[in-house]
DNA sequence: CCTTCTCCGTGCAGTGGCGTACATAGAACA
DNA sequence: TGTTCTATGTACGCCACTGCACGGAGAAGG
């Protein structure tokens, strides 16, 4: 069974004309784990409405060292470039759990901004909860342990996902994080010490989410507030097809 | 002498019809050293366009630590959650270089994108300067030193100013770095033995850019690089009053 | 001139994360 | 069933930055 376009809440918050016009031109497309939507500097061509896959945005330094700037799921849409007027970004799109998108190419997208207004404000807020979260990165990258980023990380994960299973290696997280994996493992054992997950060659089970929320610094919390704000669950759940 | 508008690089930009209009609403308003344009979380009112000005987008944790994530000086906008759609956001705006700015109500800007959409256009262009700025400065935080930082935060201020002289204590700008104070005194000095800088209460005299430049990381090239390709100055010096 | 205050310099122990190296244990595959 | 590979656990020295404490020096102001 195919996913429907609503289960992306940008393009299901989008009211009954604009969404009934857009969905036709609408790809379904399947991001498997690691493949890059686009590369830094390189030309952005479409958006992305991710249905159940994950996304991350990467930086990579020119040392090889990498940071995620911020994290993508069904909430928001990827390619913010495309509408924001730069047609390119500094940083690298990752797939980080693998699944299935819809997707649009720019220029049908700019089009439909001509018609439906409310297209361009709703990606406008989604932008400006983007921002939020990159802002917050900044900050918790340079004021927070290890140990409160993996929680945050896990947590803004579990928000995104259906299941308390996360398909991540250590070494990924580490990436993301741009820390050592290392690091990484020793967050991680505490964690399981603890019980709040359990951990098995990239296999992560959330057992307690609450213990993650107490091991977690204020930044998750921000930015879920500033997202749930920017971006309420408008349900507009009238003629959907599928 | 009053400073004109197209000091502005945003008003500049802007094509002869729609600057005629907004000039009109524009007023010049001081922005002294360590003035809160808005407060995290409070509604904001006015966009503000920095003439000589250097404002701050700074942010404040629970426990009183703050980091800056983005700088805004005449090349740029405050206030972008005014046309984003949130009308507030997360961090603090404070003047951290005492000038001049012109304000508009959030109001009339918004009436003017009906009539302009080049207006919202270069917003949006600025917004996306501002993002790679606030990824940047995420990644900066969690991979360079002190020493490499600090130099980017001059770099960043001059090219925000007029002239060679930074006025700030180094308490204030391990506020903005989100470090302590004598990490700034440390990292200083050794740019002052190199004949860098010349530092004195709250004076600072850049004596050789380039050897900021060399001790820098590539963070200040990428920003540098991207704001001027999303707003190139496109000089648009006709019929401007003063 | 003397006091006071702000700003800057310096020292020291503590620690979190880094780089490196290596051990172990599931998974994959022959 | 044994080999190989990948993922995870652990240990050790190192260094940048932290928190704290204090000393000195320039500005301000009587």
């Amino acid at each position: 069974m195919a996913p429907a376009p609503v289960q992306n809440q940008i393009l299901n918050a989008l009211p009954v004309d604009a969404r009934e016009r857009l969905f036709s031109h609408l790809k379904l497309v399947e991001l498997p784990l690691g493949k890059v939507l686009y590369e830094s500097g390189g030309l952005l061509r479409h958006v992305y409405f991710p249905i159940d896959a994950i996304v991350s945005l990467l930086y990579v330094l020119d040392n090889g060292a990498s940071a995620e700037i911020a994290v993508v799921g069904n909430e928001g849409v990827l390619g913010v470039a495309l509408f924001m007027g730069g047609e390119t970004t500094t940083n690298r799109a990752i797939v980080q759990s693998g699944g299935w998108a819809y997707r649009l190419t720019g220029t049908r997208l700019k089009r439909e901004f001509g018609r439906h207004a409310s297209l361009l404000h709703i990606l406008l807020r989604y932008t400006q909860a983007l921002i939020t979260q990159m802002a917050q990165t900044a900050v918790c990258n340079r004021h927070h342990s290890v140990d409160q980023q993996l929680c945050r990380w896990l947590l803004l994960s579990l928000d995104r996902l259906n299941s308390n299973k996360v398909t991540m290696t250590q070494e990924l997280i580490a990436n993301m994080l741009g820390v050592r994996r290392e690091g990484v493992t020793e967050a991680a054992g505490k964690l399981q010490k603890l019980g709040a997950i359990r951990y098995s060659r990239g296999n992560i089970t959330v057992l307690n989410r609450r213990q993650l929320e107490s091991g977690c610094c204020e930044c998750y919390a921000v930015v879920r507030h500033e997202t749930d704000r920017l971006l309420p669950v408008t349900q507009t759940p009238s003629s959907a097809s599928a």
